[in-house]
DNA sequence: ACTTTTAACTTGCATTTTGCAAGAACAAAA
DNA sequence: TTTTGTTCTTGCAAAATGCAAGTTAAAAGT
């Protein structure tokens, strides 16, 4: 990874500072383990965009893709605790934009409870 | 604007979710208020850069020209409440990068202390 | 076992965003 | 009025994104 400085806030937007991360880290903190969970999302991600993510994301340690089934090669996503460590960040940005976009839906309960410490290992 | 979803976390990076809109808001905390000390930021954002994420922040109400000096069209940047709104968000992902990426460095006190009702108007 | 369906990707190409280099407009200073 | 520095603009190359279509592997049905 090449960085623009070593300002841990710009180091951290080079990691997710794009239009999609940390909306998929958002969906995990939601439930989302599968790929076909993150389609149903309604941002309409592409699947080009998002299969490269989650490689980009896996090799950042942010996530990881735990074997579902023995033999077979793609299992489901899971956060590393590097990843969940993101959730305060991202229940600010929530809270952001409900209080500053018009319109915008509540974040759930659930999303506003989590905590890093709900994923571990 | 077109948000990709009503969820409050999507839309607020459909404003601020790209890879510079942040660290200029962040170097605004830091006290930047002019084209020039953005362009002193070591993480060197090109000049056509700058000028349409300084005009796309405006538009949304992120931040404001300051008329410096009469008869002057260009002025000093500053935050609106709005833009400070983003503070705790940006010292979250402060947080998490200097917990989680090797060599950052540390975000300054006066990073850390700031507030959104520092930035009133 | 074998066909069908679904999930998990890959590929190709058009569009948009970003990055760099150069230069122009304006204000302040000399 | 020439110089200097700041604030932007323009042109073009490179990278990221989006859409449509196709491919591969696993699961489900018969």
């Amino acid at each position: 990874m090449n960085f623009r400085s070593g300002c841990p806030i710009a180091s951290a937007l080079d990691i997710v500072g794009d239009k999609w991360s940390l909306v998929i880290i958002r969906s995990m903190v939601m439930g989302a383990t599968s790929y076909s969970d993150f389609l149903k999302t309604p941002e309409k991600i592409a699947t080009n965009i998002l299969a490269e993510r989650l490689r980009r994301l896996e090799l950042a340690g942010l996530i990881l893709q735990a074997q579902a089934r023995r033999g077979s090669i793609r299992g489901t996503y899971a956060l590393t605790p590097k990843g969940a460590g993101l959730i305060p960040a991202l229940q600010a940005l929530g809270q952001w934009g409900e209080q500053n976009i018009p319109g915008r839906w509540k974040c759930p309960d659930r999303f506003n409870a989590a905590r890093p410490e709900d994923f571990p290992r």
